[in-house]
This record gives C-alpha cells, structure tokens and sequence, in this order.
RNA sequence: GGGCGUUUAGCUCAGUUGGCUAGAGCACUGCCCUUACAAGGCAGGGGUCGGCGGUUCGAGUCCGUCAACGCCCACCA
C-alpha cells in the first residue's frame, strides 16, 4: 500500500469522511453468524427523542462505545443498536407545544387536517388518530437529529438495527409480554384509589412521582361532640372535610383514648364520623389526632383500607370538587356550605372553607405556616390527587415478600459498575409500597390490548376481559374488532368495548432486550444476544427502566437481562450545579462539538470515571483536543522516517526498552477495559504516549533521520508501537486512529485485533533503560532552560553519577543520549544519581 | 428522618490490596520558532490529602465521629 501522509494534518472533517466511510463499509455491522460466546451485546438506552438533547447523553453514550469499540477489537462481535423512546407524554406534550393542538378522543378523525405553520391559541381539538399521526411526525424529525449527533460523535452503532418504542414491532413486543403477564397471573386490573395527575388527566406509578417542597399552613378546625367541647384537629387541606370518614389517633394516645368508639361531627357538614385508633397515626403531629379523607394523602389510603372505612370522594378526575352536594351530607345547613365549594378547584375551594370555618368559629387560632413535601408527577404542574379509578398494574414485589425477595436476589447476581449503584436497586425494591401501575389515560402509546364484554344491561365486565391471539397483534382495541364480533356491537349491550388506555412508556421500554433482540419473531437471533452482556444507563432510571427491565426479564425468561449493568455519573454544568432548564444553565452537545470537535467531546467523556458525577468541562475537551492533533503529528513523523520495516529489526536495547513499557501498558489497559473502567485505561495510554513522544521520539530522532546504524531498529520500533499506540487510543479517539490508521494500514483500525502481549514477543526488553535515559535528558534540558540556552545548544559534557546497574543500562543508550542532548562527552561515575551537565560555548 | 456518593495544588481530577520527599493536566512564571507539532516544546513555583480522634513501626489509603456538598428514598394528617 502506498503510504499518503498529509503535509499538514487537520483534524477538520474528519468526523463526517469517517462516518460516511464506515456506512459504506459497514465496519459496524453485526455479524448474526456469530454464536452467543462470540457476541458481546449491549441494551442500549432509548433515548426520548422529544427531550432536548443535552451533554448527560453524550456522556453515556461515548462510554458506551468505548467499551464496544474494545470489545469489537478483542474479537468479539458487538451487537450494539439503537432505539428511541418516543412513546408517552414528553412527545404529546411536545406535539402540544410544537403545534397548538389538543387531542379530543371524542373527535372523529380528519384526513385532511393540516397543521398550522404556528402554533395557536387557543390550542385546535383534533382526533385521536390525527393526533397520533402528529406525534409520528415530529418524532421522526426528532430521530433524526440525534441520530446526525450520535454519528457525529462516532458511535459505533449497528444502524441497521434500530427501533422506536412506538414501532409496530415494538408494540407487538409489549402487548405480547404484557398478555403473557396477565395469563401467568403477574397482571391485572383492579378499581382503587390512585395518584392522579389533574393536568394530564391520567394515574402515575411510583416511579413517577418527585416530591416538591411547598409552603402551607396549618388549620386547627373544631369537629363537634354532643355532650362535651370540641376535638381539634390540624390538616392543610381543610377543602377535604367534605370527604372525611372518619378521625384517627395512636391506640395508646391516653388524651383520645375516651373519644375511641364514639362519634364527632364535621364542621361545616355535619356529618357523623367514628373516632378510631391506628397505629400510624402520630401523637406529636398536630394535635395527635387527625382527619381521614377519601383520600388527601396516601396515608390515609392505608387508613382507609385497614380500617374498613366507607369511600367518600370529592375530588373528581378533573381536579374539581363534585358540583352536586354529596349524598352523605344530609343537614340542610351542610347543604349549603358544600354549594359554596362545588366545582371549585381544591385551592380556590380552600379560601372559602376558611372563610366558612371562621364564619362558625369552627377554626382555632391563627394557621400556622410549613413547608412540607408534596407528591408532583415528575412532569406535572400542579399537586397530585388521589382518585379512584380502574387500571392495570403489574407485581413488583411491592404487596409480596417473596417476590421480592426473588428480585433482590437478582440484583445480587447482577454485576454493578460501580458496585455501589447496588444499594440503589435495592433501596427502590425494598421501598415498593405497591404494584406497578402500568396503564395512563393517555393517546400516544402501546394500547392495552384488550376488549371488554358488555352485558346486556350495557354494564362492562372489566372482571373477564376479551383477549386477542398472539398472533393478531398489535392491536388498538379502541378500533380492532375482537373475534366474533362487529364494530356495530362496539359499545352496545351484549356487545363490547375495547379497554381505552395505553400502557406507560416503561412498560414497553423494559422489554428493550427482547425488542432488539427479536423476541418475538427471530428467535435465532435473540438466543445469540440474550441475556446480554452490557446495560449502560444513568443513575436516576434504576428506579425506571432498570427495575422494570430486570422484572420482565425474570417473569418472562426466569434469568437477568444482562450480565454487566454500568452505571455512569451525573454531569453537572461548567461549575458544578445540575444542569437544569429552570435554572438555564443547560449546555447542549452540538454546538459544543462544532466548537471543539468531536474526539476533544469523546476524551471529556471517557475522563468521567464510570459512576462519578462530571463536570462539563471545556478544559478537558482542550487537552483531548491536543491530544488528538498530536497524535496526527507524531504519526506523521513516525511514518515519514521510512517505509514498513519488520518488527524483527528492532535490535537497540532502547528501543526494546520502549516496547516492553509499552507492553506493560497494554496489559494494563487490558485489565482496566475488562473491569469496564475505560477512564483508567485511557489515563493509562495517555500517559505512556505523552512519555513516548516527549522523550523516546527525542532520543531516536536523529537515529531515525542520519539511516546509519540502527536506524532500522528505531524505525520498525516506532511502527511497532505506532501501531499499538492508534490502536489503544480507537476506543476513545475513533476518528484521528482510523484516519491515520489508513494512511499505512489496510481496513479499519476499529476492526483490528487489539494489541496483546503477542504483539511484542521477540521483543522483550529492560524497560528501565529508556526511564533512567529519559531522566538524564531531562536534567540536560534542566540545565539549558536554566541557562536560557535553546534545546538545540550543544552540551560539552555529561557526567552522570548513578548506581553500576544504572550505568550499565545508559550506556545502551549512549549514542541517543549523546544526540538527543546535543552532548560531546558522556563520562560515568558510580554514585548517588546525578547529572552534571557543561554546556559548551556558546559561539564555539 | 434513612441511605449512598464526594471532599487531595487556584481549577478539573489520578492515587489498585496501608510502605516514597503525595502525582497529572489546566491556569501561573521563565526559557526556546530544535528539520512531527508555536492552537507547540522544555523547565519551574504551588498541597498540614475536609475537621477531630483511633489502629499501626508507618495512614491520602483502615476504623470511629463530625461537617459541607450532591444524589436517592421516606406515610404530604
């Protein structure tokens, strides 16, 4: 091959010439011939496209890579796709925003609807199916630009393998997986009380939920006894009176013990409420004694399920108080307040409670003021309430010890990097207060797939749900007719409904191993890839989609999903705070990589040791920067000495002294890249080159040019470890390695094998004599900069003082030394070590 | 309230099982346009390793405790 080094490389347009060049070579492409022993397979994050792109990707991502472009190199076949999560409620409320509209499920579909080129307000109802066809869309348009950045940041992934979790062959994964669920048992639906987002209008899961620091007060309202004064009692959600059932204090609370078994009334409603003891209840809160509502927290959820108590609701699914007077209110007076609050939303209804309170001298001293945590969807705006609703949720060991317990152990089979993202697993498991609650009341997402019977007095029975075949799906209920029925007897007595809801992105996104694996419809393929080897993701989803993804995996498959999960770190902003919208401190990748290129972004983020929260760093991006043009020029002159020259001609004990530290490396890096700590490995490469190009490449340059003895020893010594050299940094460098990879060297550097130990046999050597030479250079060099003298000036003498073995080893070295150092005369003297250098005149 | 992590030079970070006068890069200072590289090279100054206590011949490294910061979790009356 002839050799075509660039007078002046540039690392400008290196990014897109590779990466078209790799497309067209297909160097990425997984081979399935391959058997399970041969792959190496990694369940990559769908990252949600309708989010913004922001550095906490990139990070991941080029961590990720690292570690596959290693493992490609080891030999191994790297199954390595991409998805994209663009199901759920960040795209509908992108659609929302991006548009102006709103879907109306009540709305027939129109096929002539167009968006307008700006969005409106108020936001245009359209139809479901317009809607979703809306969502399809803008996600594509959001794919495609994450995927111009992935590729822009060289991630070696296999682009024929990609999916989005809204894809038809992802919603048959999903909908398969949750049918096999509810036939094993692990899924159902049941009516209970649920956190509810009034906003979106939907229930939420656990995982779901953040709390938020609120300011409120405290309100001590007077409840009535026929014979004696009032009990008190402090709520901050005096608006709920309406839905008490019952008040509550600690059975061993010897101020309520009498009031245990009798009956007070409501304030205001006059509603006649038993007094009960429980255990949760806390004689230091408040006054000891509290309200139970149907339903203001989720403590009393427990109340009112262990006490038995009666279901009074007032909040509907809109976020309103019922407009009608409830049932049980029966007093003409409590008829009247309650018409004062009807309709009102809980913090307008709360005003008029006090008001009324006040008004009857019902309401004791003056509120006292709190912060205290309140319940929020992660993406809601408002509190969350609690309603009663029908839905679907799947065990998680969160009503069952043994489940849990099973899961646990799972985790313990697990490995983790780092080790201690463990605890947070199994903090989450052990905290799972209920089952996964997996349906939403929403419109863009899998739909549950199932149909309900009517009976003939047009009740549904949710208790015996119509299931379609395996092989009919995916389906939409909401349109698919079920076998031996007609969309005429949709929703007509003795007829059938088809179950509304769609299930929540988790509930598709934790069966990514079986999605991109084919599962479903490649069996081949899926028992080459899984279980898998590798799941990268961040800290924050182990709750989410690590959880939910181990979980499906042990029902479905009874073993992990993958063997390795890493976990990577935080990225926080320039100086140290998270990044956060609110506080408009976000960096966004692209126009960091324009500006700084995309291997300067890549070193940044292989420095982020796995786990460690990160800082964006522009000063880091600077030295992986130079790091890369210095490996452009160093190359430039090593392949410019000579042409190829055989490995065997190294024979000058410095340059075998060279390669055998070289090899220490590469073992070292080996063991690194094996515990997945590629940060380590890149340190360790690094420092070697910098060490290989400051003093080696000084000591043998001039060797290298006068083509006198030995010279052909220094050159196949700079090839040999030229070639180790692009191939350590591949993993983190893709670009700048494979372009100089190409200009000697047939292929891909990120197909090469990875260098071993095999690559120096032959040349073993004392790898001490190039760090005793490198030491004396350096205190020459000491001395000219000392004497403000040039590099260059010519050195009368040296004289070195060091230990025999030490003086045996330079004097290998010597004519190298002398070179380097512009030295006339090396003289040796055993001794301490040191170096006496004379420089000669400056004009002789 | 509970748990996890972090705390080493002005800044960003290494420091593997306790064994050097504690390292690197950036920044700073000085010198050098040396035929790979001046968007470079060479050299230099700079740290009581968060505080306190303990184990040990020896602690940045192990134990205890406190503090600050970050994250996760927790039943919001």
């Amino acid at each position: 091959m002839t050799r075509r080094v660039p007078e002046k490389p540039a690392l400008e347009g290196l990014e897109s010439k590779w990466d078209q060049r790799w497309e067209r070579e297909r160097t990425y492409r997984f081979d399935r011939s391959k058997d399970r022993h041969e792959i190496f397979s990694i369940d990559t994050p769908p990252p949600t496209v309708s989010g913004s792109l922001h550095m906490g990707s990139v990070f991941g991502y080029v961590q990720t890579d690292a570690v596959a472009r290693y493992q490609r190199m080891q030999g191994k076949e790297v199954f390595y796709p991409m998805g994209w999560d663009d199901n759920g409620l960040p795209t509908e409320r992108r659609v929302q925003n991006y548009y102006g509209v709103r879907c109306d499920p009540t709305l027939p579909y129109d096929p002539a609807f167009v968006p307008p080129e700006q969005p409106v307000e108020p936001p245009i109802s359209i139809s479901r199916r317009n809607f979703v066809e809306l969502c399809h869309g803008l996600t594509e348009e959001d794919e495609k630009v994450f995927e111009d950045l992935w590729r822009t940041l060289g991630l070696s992934v296999d682009w024929a393998q990609t999916y989005a979790t809204i894809d038809t062959h992802c919603q048959r994964i999903s909908q398969k997986a949750f049918l096999r669920n509810l036939a094993r048992g692990e899924a159902y639906s049941q009516e209970a009380p649920v956190l509810w987002d009034v906003d979106f209008r939907t229930a939420v899961a656990q995982a779901e939920l953040e709390d938020r620091e609120k300011s409120a007060a405290y309100y001590r309202v007077a409840f009535h006894r026929e014979e004696s004064g009032p009990v008190y009692i402090e709520t901050t959600r005096p608006e709920l009176i309406a839905a008490c059932v019952a008040l509550v204090a600690h059975p061993d609370d010897e101020r309520y013990l009498p009031l245990l078994g009798t009956s007070v009334s409501s304030p205001l409603f006059g509603v006649e409420l038993p007094v009960l003891a429980h255990e949760l209840a806390e004689p230091e809160k408040g006054s000891g004694i509290a309200m139970i509502c149907t339903w203001g927290d989720t403590t009393d959820v427990t109340w009112w399920r262990e006490l038995d108590l009666p279901t009074r609701p007032v909040i509907q699914h809109n976020g309103r108080l019922t407009e009608e007077v409830p049932s049980w209110i029966l007093t003409e007076s409590g008829r009247v307040a309650y018409e004062r609050i009807g309709g009102l939303y809980p913090g307008q209804a709360q005003k008029v409670i006090i008001e009324m309170l006040g008004e009857a001298g019902d309401l004791d001293g003056e509120p006292r003021h709190i912060t205290h945590p309140v319940k929020y969807y992660e993406k809601g705006d408002r509190p969350l309430e609690i309603v009663s609703s029908r839905q679907w949720y799947v065990r998680n060991g969160g009503r069952d010890p043994e489940l849990r317990a099973q899961l646990l152990k799972r985790g313990l089979e697990l490995d983790w990097i780092p080790e201690f993202m463990r605890v947070r697993y199994e903090h989450w498991v052990n905290g799972l207060s209920g089952d996964w609650l997996i349906s939403r009341q929403r419109f863009f997402g899998v739909a549950v797939p199932v149909w309900y019977q009517v009976g003939p007095d047009g009740e549904v029975d949710h208790d015996h749900p119509i299931l379609p075949g395996e092989d009919m799906l995916p389906i939409d209920p909401t349109s698919h007719v079920p076998p031996g029925y007609d969309e005429s007897q949709r929703g007509a007595p003795d007829g059938f409904v088809g179950d509304p809801d769609i299930m929540d992105t988790w509930a598709t996104s934790s069966l990514t191993p079986q999605i991109a694996g084919h599962w479903d419809d490649d069996p081949d393929l899926f028992h080459r890839v899984f279980p898998m080897d590798m799941r990268p993701q961040g800290p924050e989803i182990i709750r989410t989609w690590l959880f939910a993804t181990l979980l499906r995996s042990h029902y479905e498959h009874d073993t992990l999903p993958w063997a390795h999960a890493t976990i990577n770190g935080w990225i926080l902003d320039p100086d140290r705070k998270k990044m956060s919208k609110s506080r408009g401190n976000v960096v966004t990748p692209i126009p960091l990589i324009e500006e700084h290129g995309a291997e300067a972004v890549r070193y940044w983020a292989c420095n982020g040791r796995p786990g460690s929260d990160t800082a964006v760093d522009f000063g880091v991006m600077r030295i992986g920067r130079r790091l890369a043009m210095k490996i452009l020029n160093a190359s430039r002159f090593v392949l410019g000495l000579s042409d190829d020259v055989a490995a065997s001609e190294v024979t000058e004990a410095l340059d075998r002294s060279m390669l055998a530290s070289l090899r220490d490396v590469v073992v070292q890096a080996t063991e690194a890249f094996d515990r997945f700590d590629y940060a380590r490995a890149l340190e360790l490469v690094e420092r070697s080159f910098w060490g290989w190009t400051d003093d080696y490449l000084e000591l043998v340059k001039s060797r290298g040019y006068e083509g006198g003895r030995g010279a052909g020893s220094a050159h196949a010594a700079l090839q040999v470890s030229l070639g180790a050299y692009l191939r350590l940094f591949a993993p983190f460098l893709p670009f700048v390695t494979e372009e100089v990879w190409s200009w000697w060297r047939e292929g891909s550097v990120h197909r090469a094998p990875w260098p071993g130990p095999a690559d120096f046999a032959g040349l073993e050597g004392d790898s001490t004599i190039l760090t005793i030479t490198g030491a004396v250079l350096s205190s020459v060099r000491k001395v000219k900069s000392d004497a403000r003298a040039s590099m260059a000036a010519e050195v009368a003498s040296v004289s070195i003082f060091a230990d025999t073995d030490s003086l045996l080893r330079l004097r290998q070295a010597e004519p190298d030394l002398k070179a380097a150092a512009r030295a006339r005369e090396v003289a040796y003297h055993e001794g301490e070590f040191a170096v006496e250098t004379v420089l000669a005149p400056r004009d002789g």
